[in-house]
DNA sequence: TTTATTTACGAAACCGTTTTCGCAAATATT
DNA sequence: AATATTTGCGAAAACGGTTTCGTAAATAAA
């Protein structure tokens, strides 16, 4: 039973095309007896609107896009999770794009999106990245764009974040408390703003603290589990290794534990590791695990309310709406 | 700077809209040089074509769509991300949608669909339904559609799953053979395939080793964490309680860890548990977690390739490509 | 040289909606 | 009763591509 179009329900109802479709709207022009006859039609025969014509016709596709590192990652899934809630409520579609990490990935979506495949566009960037000529474009075309995480510094354009230095800094001094006085600091990025607003604020815990900073204590790992696993179990391994270690991203959790427990190294006792991390497990992991939690369901609410209001105004200006949200150290055994 | 669309890109080249439509396709129609002035016009024009009049004329999308409860969940992302990865090489993009297990948004998402969005579907199901006119009307309108996971039994198309009862045994088994003697199964769903057969495979393993069946041992749980967390802690604070527990999907994994700390029962001394999970994190839990684990990448990759074998075909039929895929049983510290 | 074929392009129809505009009939106003 | 307004609907133009078909010029075959 092929699907029907508006031309089929038309003639069903013996009726014009456009006297069907404005009762479908409920318009003002059609009586409430058409109106009726018209919706109880369209039900038995089970019309379904395209979507396409009805984007081509209204030049607005009702999809906003966004672009994702990931999705194996708990703090984008929330966040998609609080986006969605509300497209969902705005009779939008969430057009989910993962970049998989790459600059290039990264520019042909968005270069895609320019086509008009999305209104509106809520994104995180990827470790690659390091220019924003892609991004510029797709906003000067007309297209709104937000940030959450991690985003280009150097766009003009509302940017969710979290306070990223402050969390670098607390979750330092957390382990400096705790008694740590060789602290490295797991990175993912050279470029990322998130990667070095922690890392600096790393660096200022520890020259607060009057502790060295030691640039063989900052580690760049990359996107690759084992890669990082070999990468931080030789950390933990040279003579004078860290005792206290601050994971500036989730996926470096499960490697980070793995070569503790190769190297036989306890936790706390040996090491304390701070993580930052959304992890529903983290409370039950050996030990449980203190981390730096950002508030990401409500991030990407945040982020898809912005975007909606910029979307609703026809000259939308997303300058001054950026907005930090704060992060939460949540300490756990992994620390105590 | 707008986007030109095609008849605007002619008018600078002095050509027609054909073509220039052509030229873009690289039809045989067209000359070379033509060609090269094109694209190289097109590139400089930074010309997007609209998706959107593309999908109306050529009457497809080029999406496909992937209907699952929850993206907050590994077995999901990573079917997502094998999904992407061969959509991607076949030039699709993947509309994720969300149906948090209602069955009522699980409807009206296949009805949208039957409007044209997607040219085919990937999906498990919700866990409340329970019934399958909704898939069976769109299927019949002309949309593949293909099952992974959670499936309608009833309904006639390509099903990719695990050997779910096998593993439900499996799980069962492991867990007598460790000393077991009263071993609770934490269910989901009463409609959901994968739940009732891995609910058989825990039954048919009970009764294998002779030891009696009690239904008082089977909880039903909920979509919610915190409720589930109080059902699992009533479960073992009865007196009799369970030493051994099967948690049949991952999101029970983190209130049964933590009910057990609150109950102060050492895992698996006191109990042992073995959940259906594709965590990351199992191997660091404390203690670390036996897992049936579904290769649900791999999952992800064979519904689409299935599903664009559909697509190639004009009459696609989808009846007999069912595959099961074997899970495996991850021995680890919470079952020895 | 004449005829047949190929090459390279353009005009126009089409995909399925929405919306503007026009126009009769019904109703309201004078 | 004559005119003005409102109501309810239909014809047709758009939206931006793709594709079919037609055709003049160039080339090949006779």
């Amino acid at each position: 039973m092929k699907n029907i179009n508006i031309k089929e329900l038309a003639g069903e109802l013996k009726l014009s095309v456009s006297t069907v479709s404005k009762a479908l709207h409920d318009s003002h022009e059609i009586s409430e007896k058409t109106k009726r006859r018209v919706l109880k039609t369209a039900a038995r025969l089970n019309y379904v609107p395209n979507p396409y014509a009805s984007s081509l016709r209204g030049r607005k596709s009702k999809n906003i896009g966004v672009v994702i590192p990931e999705v194996a990652d708990s703090f984008f899934s929330l966040a998609i999770n609080g986006i969605e809630s509300v497209a969902k409520e705005k009779g939008y579609h969430v057009l989910i794009c993962l970049t998989h990490e790459s600059f290039e990935k990264e520019r042909n979506i968005l270069k895609e999106f320019q086509g008009g495949r999305v209104d509106g566009v809520i994104m995180s960037i990827s470790g690659e990245t390091s220019q924003s000529d892609h991004v510029n474009n797709l906003i000067s075309s007309g297209i709104p764009l937000i940030f959450f995480d991690r985003v280009c510094e150097e766009v003009e354009t509302t940017k969710i974040t979290t306070d990223d230095f402050e969390s670098g800094y607390k979750a330092t001094e957390h382990l400096i408390q705790q008694g740590c006085d060789k602290i490295a600091f797991l990175s993912i990025s050279k470029s990322l703003s998130i990667n070095n607003k922690r890392l600096e604020g790393y660096f200022k815990a520890l020259t607060h603290y009057n502790m060295k900073a030691d640039k063989k204590n900052v580690i760049l790992c990359s996107n690759k589990a084992k890669q990082n696993y070999t990468l931080i179990k030789s950390l933990l391994q040279k003579k004078g290794r860290p005792n206290g270690v601050v994971a500036s991203v989730e996926k470096l959790t499960t490697p980070l534990y793995k070569a503790c427990v190769a190297l036989k190294l306890k936790i706390p006792k040996d090491v304390k590791i701070v993580c930052f991390s959304n992890l529903e497990t983290a409370s039950i992991l050996n030990p449980s695990l203190t981390t730096i939690t950002q508030p990401a369901f409500e991030m990407g609410k945040t982020a898809a309310t912005l975007l909606f209001k910029a979307l609703a105004k026809a000259n939308f200006n997303l300058k001054g709406e950026s907005l930090v949200m704060p992060s939460t150290l949540v300490v756990r055994n992994s620390t105590t």
